[in-house]
RNA sequence: GCCGGAGUAGCUCAGUCGGUUAGAGCAGGGGAAUCAUAAUCCCAAGGUCGGGGGUUCGAGUCCCUCCUCCGGCACCA
């Protein structure tokens, strides 16, 4: 079975930050989940480079609009090994490959008979030489840049016939609901096709820097048509002379934020239909990280969460964690550090990172390092055995806040496990040698089990500790995460 | 303004189809234990389920209304 998941194209004007990391983290935990269960997986990150705030920022540093994007690229190519996430390919919207296949789609779209050329009239800035939204103009139809008034004017543009396919589109949320997930945001995509859906346009005649119309080309197409494609044309040139698009296509889902999700429910299927090509299995829609006042993060309140702190003190696993436990995969979330710190300090270091701690030093303490022969605990047995089923359930669902509760369960009964057998009274009496072998395989046996569920969400970590549970003699290790760090 | 969502313990949240005494974690309180990173475990306490009205034998859950917050509102991405 094949697995192909994406986050979106990061918008290359914008620096990295938080949001960024969540969703490329999220999308690597389930891939390396799929992954390590067998499955054919695909996992695509990139950069969006091209549109207008590109073009603007770019002069603004007096570069080129590539240079520019080649800059900014960059940093969102770096952010993701520092978070220990590992894409299988990284596309950027400026790739000459893309671009190609871009154009191949969207004449195909053309040929199809779903483009027709029209007016688009709307507000113009002379000085931007460009078109406002009606959502940025401020009061009395002025430029909120240069706040002069705008002009009405008018201009060729070739529209994409997405009106011809709310039909479809009601149609394909009807019998597919999980095609959008959690419910509410499909309840949105619906709300918003039953207001009824208006053409959009395909392209901009006065805009340079994005990828010219084949048919027609004084224009280019409108960035978010370019953006969206990237999905299906990266299968095409990811790998140097193979095509992935038959092994791959159609993409299992998309993980996307909430304030995208008009795109890639409405207008994504729509453009798909129009170009023959088949449709994603899902889009799955992830909320907002917020401050720990509640608020959206921004610099003036002072209320984010720089994920550069938290990776330098805590560490890759230790965000990763963070973010997947303390906000439910889909909802919105409140973040901040003092949580970040909670969460460390109470649950990876008292609670795991204790647990193997003690586990080692018993183990070392008691039986030298060996592993005992004896049968595991039956009272942990099936509790232990079913765990793995029941995260891969949780992480196929998109649920890995869900995964990672049912983990932490095991990590506090295998606690309370010790607290009940006493290991350390069992090893002060000759005749209870026998309990101590099996509770010393049991504590063992349950270690391995959460800590191999953990590996999609901790790598290293999981990787460090299953290396020093199978080493013999095995040996008391560093704390895994130390307090005060 | 319109559309969608949220409001449950001091904090963060769960709560299925309307059904017994509304759950968990954290923080705070009390205790046990000593294998362990002073880490763990147990116990008790903590609630006008945002306000008001309605339907029902019965409402955190369904309906109406008001308040607060978040996102979107069509071509900024």
């Amino acid at each position: 079975m094949s697995f192909y998941v994406t986050t979106p194209i990061y918008y290359v004007n914008a620096q990295p930050h938080l949001g960024h990391a969540y969703t490329s983290i999220a999308a690597d935990v389930l891939a390396r989940h799929h992954r390590r269960r067998g499955d054919d997986t695909f996992f695509l990150t990139g950069t969006d480079e091209h549109g207008e705030p590109v073009a603007d920022a770019a002069r603004a540093q007096g570069l080129e609009p590539r240079a520019w994007a080649d800059l900014n690229a960059e940093k969102f190519k770096a952010l993701l090994p520092a978070i220990g996430v590992a894409p299988d390919f990284f596309i950027r919207t400026t790739d000459a490959e893309h671009k190609r296949r871009v154009q191949e789609v969207l004449q195909r779209v053309y040929d199809n008979g779903h483009v027709y050329k029209g007016l688009y009239e709307g507000w113009y800035c002379p000085r931007c030489a460009d078109f406002k939204t009606e959502s940025e103009i401020l009061d009395g139809n002025r430029c909120p840049i240069h706040e002069i008034e705008l002009t009405r004017e008018q201009e060729e543009n070739w529209f994409f016939r997405l009106s011809a396919f709310q039909g479809r589109l009601e149609q394909l949320f009807e019998s597919q609901p999980d095609f959008v997930a959690p419910a509410r945001a499909r309840h949105e995509a619906q709300a918003f096709i039953a207001q009824g859906l208006q053409d959009v346009s395909l392209s901009r005649a006065k805009l340079r820097w994005g990828v010219e119309v084949p048919w027609d080309e004084g224009h280019v197409f409108y960035v978010w048509f370019d953006a969206l494609l990237n999905y299906y044309t990266a299968l095409g040139y990811a790998r140097a002379g193979e095509d992935l698009t038959a092994r791959y296509w159609p993409p299992s889902v998309h993980l996307v934020g909430k304030e995208i999700l008009k795109f890639h429910t409405l207008y994504w299927p729509a453009m798909l239909w129009a170009a023959g090509l088949e449709l994603p299995r899902q889009v799955f829609v992830h909320g907002f990280l917020q401050g720990s006042d509640g608020r959206k993060m921004s610099k003036s309140l002072g209320n984010g969460l720089d994920p550069f702190a938290v990776l330098e003190r805590y560490g890759a696993d230790a965000l990763r964690f963070y973010l997947l436990r303390d906000v439910s995969f889909g909802g919105d979330g409140n973040v901040g550090m003092d949580a970040v710190a909670s969460r460390y300090e109470a649950e990876l270091a008292n609670e795991y990172g204790n647990l193997v701690s003690r586990t080692l030093a018993m183990l070392v303490r008691y039986r030298d390092g060996r592993i005992p022969e004896a049968p595991v605990d039956p009272v942990l047995e099936s509790e232990l055995a079913s765990l793995a089923a029941e995260v891969a359930a949780a992480i196929d669902g998109v649920d890995p806040s869900g995964g990672l509760e049912l983990i932490w369960q095991r990590v506090r009964r295998l606690n309370r496990y010790v607290e009940e057998r006493k290991p350390w009274e069992l090893a002060r009496d000759q005749d209870a040698s026998t309990s101590l072998d099996s509770v010393l395989v049991t504590l063992h046996r349950g270690l391995q089990v959460v800590t191999t569920e953990l590996g999609p969400y901790m790598p290293d970590t999981s990787a460090r500790v299953l290396q020093a549970l199978a080493a013999i003699p095995l040996e008391v290790i560093p704390p895994l995460f130390p307090k005060t760090p």
